[in-house]
DNA sequence: GATGCAGTACTAATTTTCTAGTAATCAAAC
DNA sequence: GTTTGATTACTAGAAAATTAGTACTGCATC
């Protein structure tokens, strides 16, 4: 086979971890039943999806009666640390500051938005400090 | 041709903008002067990825002498944008708050940059209410 | 034990991305 | 006006991603 290295997923790799990470555990049938009405694909396009995740390391997979039971071996929230990690690289020259600038001065976020996220900020320093 | 409809750039792509970004306008020959050492491309290669970028609408085109000089018609802060709604969409459940969160218990993230981006929000927050 | 069902492994076709070669164009230099 | 050098358009092939079919395995049921 010889392929697939990159630590990012792809973009169909991407929406069947989400609906794995939603179950937490569960077989190709399991994963199926989560994806969305624009997300449906035939099992064994699941299936050889899955396949390749385990491959690449980002679940791993048990045998339960006849069927595979995939697990997570990347969580969510590492996976979304990696993400901002990647953009921050390739986009914002790698500082996170440059990049909350940009996200800030987008036009649709609300004054609510925008408090809940100093809120974060605020909280984040007091347990530095603390 | 029938191709390419994704609102987002590739890796290659992505590479090229960001050299056309740096030097705002250029021909094939001066952006292959920006790439990196490790993004060397064949003068063709670049002018390939350059006229599919024109297709998609990234950047614009003009003749000056013989060669084809190019801009972005996208610009960086807009792609950054964009970038930022994309991930927020597909795996932060679409609220920039969530996003934040996870970057700010990024453990390596130092104080002082947690510093600058509490400025940035307050910043911003003082903006809104001037 | 034959039949059917669920599931996996193997294989493959298609699409998209990435890379670059070849031929043609055109201006400049001789 | 012929050669040279730079550029583009056209073409193409390799690699990666996406999607799914077919054949096989093993259990359960008739």
């Amino acid at each position: 086979m010889a392929r697939r290295r990159s630590e990012m997923l792809t973009d169909v790799e991407l929406e069947f971890m989400i609906a794995l990470w939603e179950i937490g555990t569960g077989s190709v049938r399991d994963i199926m039943g989560v994806l969305q009405d624009d997300q449906q694909r035939a099992y064994t396009s699941v299936a050889t999806v899955m396949k390749i995740l385990d491959d690449k390391g980002f679940v791993t997979s048990d045998r339960k009666d006849r069927a595979l039971v995939y697990s997570p071996a990347v969580q969510k929230r590492d996976y979304e640390g990696r993400s901002l990690k990647n953009l921050s690289k390739t986009l914002f020259g790698g500082t996170p500051t440059a990049l909350v600038a940009r996200l800030v001065d987008n036009e649709d976020l609300t004054d609510e938005m925008i408090q809940e996220i100093k809120e974060i900020i605020d909280t984040r320093i007091r347990k530095d400090d603390g």
